[in-house]
RNA sequence: GCCCCGGUAGCUCAGCUCGGUUAGAGCGCCGCCUUGGUAAGGCGGAGGCCGCGGGUUCGAAUCCCGCCCGGGGCUCCA
């Protein structure tokens, strides 16, 4: 007896050598799970398999075959008005499908796209059956070649199996692995998004393919949802949301691409989280240091970077002797630390700088804040024993913990890069090296009740690593933090200590960047908050409108008031109608206004509005402050001693 | 770096297909009026190397070529 669950959790007891389809209520599934494999909702039901579990939209497979069956669809309306396009391949992805061809060098038009979407429509109005069909290898590649297809058969000439797959919808047909919906009709509501150009197998040697996006529901609604939320993203976008408030601005024509300046507001933002982190490292026992922009290409020559990276650095000559504008931080530390002789007793020893580095990144990858070419790190490197080595690494997560869920994120993913055992000798150190750095991360882990990921043979061949993710407030991940392990700059440049025992011994070096880099950092929290950010980093927390200009000297008290409180506050010049001011501030996204009209000059009091909560009343001007004192704070000195 | 698309006022965009009056709109900015109570008061005005350079033409924002910059991807990210 075989049976068949729903979607919605009720069993049915399967009848055998009918399909799936037949026994379901009609479109309560899209694909099923026999076994731990998806098969097409076509499959014949046999005798001694386990419970077939039906699956809809709202399961990963569900939606993975919904959006596969899609890029079939867009591929067939594709060879119907392009009957000359050679099909690559069409997956579906996190968010929907595409599908690549070759046009034999001309691109799509958006009419193009148009027509293309209105042609899907027509193929799943059709409602055409999507059938399975299995062949010797041979045979497909004799079909595939009679069609054209190179790329398939190119694909094919590759794979290891005897008897492939094809779904052939109407007159369409496809090499797939599958599975697949039912009929074409069952993709409700679709869209095609954009076309790009991407390369055969993602190799710019080979033919460039013009790859288009799709994306699709089974309802309108869901679909509407969903390009309302791509809209939302996209306005969020920190390359418009930063010019508009007025917080930094990438004149690239007139500087160079990848560069940023800083205006005002920005530089009050980026100059709270600096002081922050400056504090807060000097509490967690780091000794702040500053090093030159540029120096002899020499040093990175004797640290190794110059071989491969080269190309990345900016480099130029001065009187014969070549110089570099540093792409890192890390031999300037070293120098610090090898300025004399070091005992055991000294270490760990943490140097932190904000160190603002230059790498010359290739055009195509840089991105806004995200993905600069000047950025400055929040970068320290610790020099430490193997014995406390494990300790360290704990108070390094423990303080990314502290800074991250300071700025507002709360969820995190962990991984840690290790060695591939296999191969050794493709790594710096000692195995004894490797498996006790590695036992020590994994240590720190586990003992700060952190789940984590091992990702065998992804570390650098210097050392492991521990990578840190974290999840912003649309569900994005963003990787930020990384915890370095380095065997090789110590010996490269000898950096030693002379422990207990009298022997000079090689340290440990540990780099790490939590925030990474101060610019994308930044560009990660405009997005996070959508501009509108919490009262501590708010570069004008507080705005005053007096409501007509015979108000104006009361509100200069109270500004005064403010200001001598360190809080970053300002005046509004009272021209215009009190609605319009209000509007222009929310749109300003300031936190905080208080209006001060003839109530307020007569009671002394201020009226208070808070950004998305309204007008919350008036209040004596002591008991505005003392209320949100603390917010007005950055986290580090909230709950002590400071007073107004 | 490679492929595709784009660049018009401070911003968002129309005009370009098919070359032809003085290149437009909304917002913003400036001025005047309005003295206003929690998201847009009224009227007027200024503002353009139509990305840069070259070519075709009697004539180029518009057509062609090169370059710069941006966007979407591919790739890379020790």
């Amino acid at each position: 007896m075989v049976k068949l669950r729903l979607p919605d959790g009720r069993e049915l007891e399967a009848k055998i050598g009918e399909s799936i389809l037949e026994q379901i209520p009609p479109e309560s599934g899209l694909v099923a799970k026999v076994d731990g494999r998806l098969v097409d909702l076509t499959w014949i039901v046999r005798e001694g398999v386990g419970t077939i579990e039906v699956l809809n939209f709202n399961s990963p497979e569900g939606r993975e075959t919904y959006w596969h069956t899609s890029s079939h669809i867009l591929a067939q309306a594709v060879k119907r008005l392009f009957p000359d396009a050679k099909l690559g391949i069409g997956p579906a992805i996190e968010e929907g499908f595409f599908y690549d061809f070759d046009l034999g060098g001309r691109s799509f038009s958006p009419e193009d796209l148009e027509r293309i979407e209105g042609e899907m429509r027509s193929i799943v109005e059709e409602n055409l059956p999507v059938v399975r069909e299995e062949m010797e290898r041979e045979e497909a590649i004799k079909l595939f070649r009679s069609m054209g297809e190179v790329y398939k058969v190119e694909l094919l000439e590759e794979m290891d199996e005897d008897v492939v797959s094809v779904y052939r919808q109407g007159e369409f047909v496809d090499l797939c692995r599958g599975p697949h919906l039912p009929y074409t009709g069952y993709v409700k509501a679709l869209k095609v998004l954009h076309a790009s150009s991407a390369y055969w197998r993602g190799d710019e040697r080979n033919p460039v393919m013009q790859r288009v996006y799709g994306i699709s529901f089974p309802t309108e609604e869901e679909l509407k949802r969903y390009l309302k939320m791509r809209e939302e993203a996209r306005k969020r976008d920190h390359r418009i949301v930063g010019p508009q408030l007025d917080l930094f601005s990438m004149p690239s024509e007139l500087i160079g691409p990848g560069l940023v300046i800083w205006h005002p507001k920005g530089a009050r933002i980026r100059r709270v989280i600096e002081d922050f982190l400056v504090r807060v490292h000097l509490k967690w026992g780091y000794e702040l240091v500053y090093s030159p922009h540029i120096a002899y290409t020499n040093l990175w020559r004797t640290s190794g970077h110059l071989s491969y990276y080269r190309d990345f650095m900016y480099v130029f000559e001065k009187e014969g002797i070549e110089h570099a504008v540093k792409p890192m931080n890390c031999p300037f530390h070293i120098l610090v630390y090898k300025s004399k002789r070091r005992s055991y007793r000294e270490l760990p020893m943490r140097l932190f700088e904000l160190g603002t580095v230059y790498r010359y990144e290739r055009s195509g990858v840089l991105h806004g804040l995200l993905r600069a070419r000047g950025f400055t790190q929040d970068d320290a490197h610790i020099f430490t024993t193997p014995e406390k080595l494990e300790e360290e690494i704990f108070r390094v997560i423990e303080l990314d913990e502290y800074l991250m869920r300071s700025f507002g994120f709360e969820e995190f993913k962990v991984e840690i890069s290790t060695w591939d055992p296999r191969h050794p000798e493709e790594y710096m150190g000692s195995e004894e090296d490797w498996n006790r750095a590695q036992y020590a991360l994994e240590e720190a882990l586990r003992k700060k009740g952190y789940e984590y990921e091992v990702m065998e043979g992804e570390a650098a061949f210097y050392g492991p690593k521990i990578d840190v993710k974290l999840v912003d407030s649309i569900g994005r991940e963003w990787q930020l933090s990384t915890i370095q392990l380095d065997f090789n700059l110590p010996k490269r440049f000898n950096v030693t200590y002379v422990d207990a025992d009298g022997n000079e011994k090689t340290v440990i070096m540990i780099h790490r960047a939590l925030l990474g880099s101060i610019e994308r950092f930044f560009g990660i929290l405009l997005e996070h908050y959508a501009g509108n950010f919490p009262l501590w980093l708010a570069p004008v927390q507080v705005r005053i409108l007096p409501v007509a200009e015979r108000h104006l000297d009361r509100a200069r008290e109270v500004l005064d008031r403010l200001l001598s409180a360190g809080i970053r506050a300002d005046l509004d010049d009272a021209r215009g109608t009190l609605g319009y001011r209000i509007r222009e501030s929310e749109l300003e996204k300031i936190p905080i206004l208080l209006v001060i009209g003839d109530r307020e000059v007569e009671s002394g009091k201020v009226a208070v509005r808070r950004k998305g909560k309204g007008n919350l009343g008036s209040m004596d001007l002591d008991v505005f402050l003392r209320e949100f004192t603390e917010e007005f704070l950055p986290p580090d000195l909230r709950g002590g001693s400071s007073t107004f």
